[in-house]
DNA sequence: CACGCAGCCTAACCACGGTTAGCCTGTGGT
DNA sequence: ACCACAGGCTAACCGTGGTTAGGCTGCGTG
């Protein structure tokens, strides 16, 4: 076999891309407990066990580690959901599609989701400006899809845009209350969820 | 008449209180542009017009505004609003009301809500705990009034905490985007909102 | 009218924390 | 085998910002 199963030579730059993302996720662990400012460099050296200085190795800044945070925490969901907007099928079906894939990706990133939700104001302006842009697009395309699923009759609400804010705050206040295995099942959150917002609110009827 | 018009006496501990209320208001209103840790005492002082070490005849410490601020934007709901669900009426109604008054007091005090809901790590931990204390018991008596509705077969959804969750975090995601004067109106969205959170999702059926 | 304190001031302290400088070492590529 | 550099270390800097000390003043009260 190519790949040996006991050496693992990995290559110079994939080591050093592991360890950012270490440091990337420690740092979010870190702040999400204790907030961005109550954080100082040197407890986030600790946490991945070197010192304090040596993290300028990996980033240029303190705030670089934030933005990294809140950077692919935006992204993905703008790469990996909205594509399922675009995909066949009713707005119902497409938009149900897209809480699920949404909430399962808050789930999966979540104490990161957390650290991004908070501390947008802790970011550069212009770093600040990015993130939003992609949060605006996303909330655009859904209100969208809202709109279309209105104008084909699916959808029962009296105006998309508002309706899209509504979905967007359920969909991002979950990462506030979930934790994963305590009380609530992540499947049956997922499946009330696509029933409580497609379902019942937008009004669709049929499978989803 | 026992009040003059003209002069404005204005007791001593009143002139104070009003002095605190200025300081926390001011706060409030840099601390939603900058975050918490990215403003000063004496950022905060040069805008009521005084010196920074001269806030200590106000407030003990920074963390003593921030928590001033949570305070009492975590505990007027509490006593303006819960009381709403004890009034007669169906639970559909009683849900309508809250839902109109939680969500006109956001507006009210749009920017003291943008704080506590992003600085709450910047709290101390004791008074932190005071804060979500007051939150947790909030989101309970919601709870039970949603399934006292399904009790009365009113409301048709599956799980009474989930779809208090879902309300909530929409009402309180409402103080993200909202900003007097710009695009909606205030009373549209209160009605909206009603509509969709009382009227479709949880699925009540006449006036509300 | 005199006293006292609330409220503001200036000056300074001092700890914390982000950041830089400069050195050492092991390793991967030539 | 050698060289370069990634990646770590120690030491130190230094600005920022919360907080304290101590003094002045003018208003309200006894």
């Amino acid at each position: 076999m190519s790949t040996p199963a006991a050496a693992v030579p990995l290559s110079r730059d994939a080591r050093t891309r592991l360890r950012r993302e270490e440091i990337v996720t420690a740092s979010a662990r870190i702040f999400a407990e204790h907030g961005y400012a109550g954080v100082g460099m040197r407890q986030i050296a600790d946490a991945v066990g070197i010192r304090g200085a040596s993290l300028y190795h990996h980033f240029p800044a303190k705030e670089e580690i934030l933005y990294a945070i809140c950077l692919t925490v935006t992204r993905e969901p703008n790469e990996e959901n909205l594509p399922l907007l675009d995909a066949a099928g009713t707005p119902a079906r497409r938009l149900a599609t897209l809480v699920r894939a949404h909430l399962r990706h808050l789930a999966r990133r979540r104490v990161e989701h957390l650290v991004a939700l908070h501390e947008l104001a802790s970011l550069t302006a212009a770093h600040r400006a990015e993130i939003d842009g992609y949060r605006r697009h996303y909330q655009r395309r859904v209100r969208d899809v809202v709109a279309a699923g209105m104008r084909a009759g699916e959808f029962g609400v009296p105006d998309a845009q508002l309706a899209a804010f509504g979905l967007c705050d359920m969909l991002n206040g979950f990462s506030n209350w979930f934790v994963e295995g305590r009380e609530l099942e992540l499947s049956d959150v997922v499946e009330g969820y696509v029933e409580l917002i497609v379902g019942r609110m937008l009004g669709a009827t049929g499978p989803l």
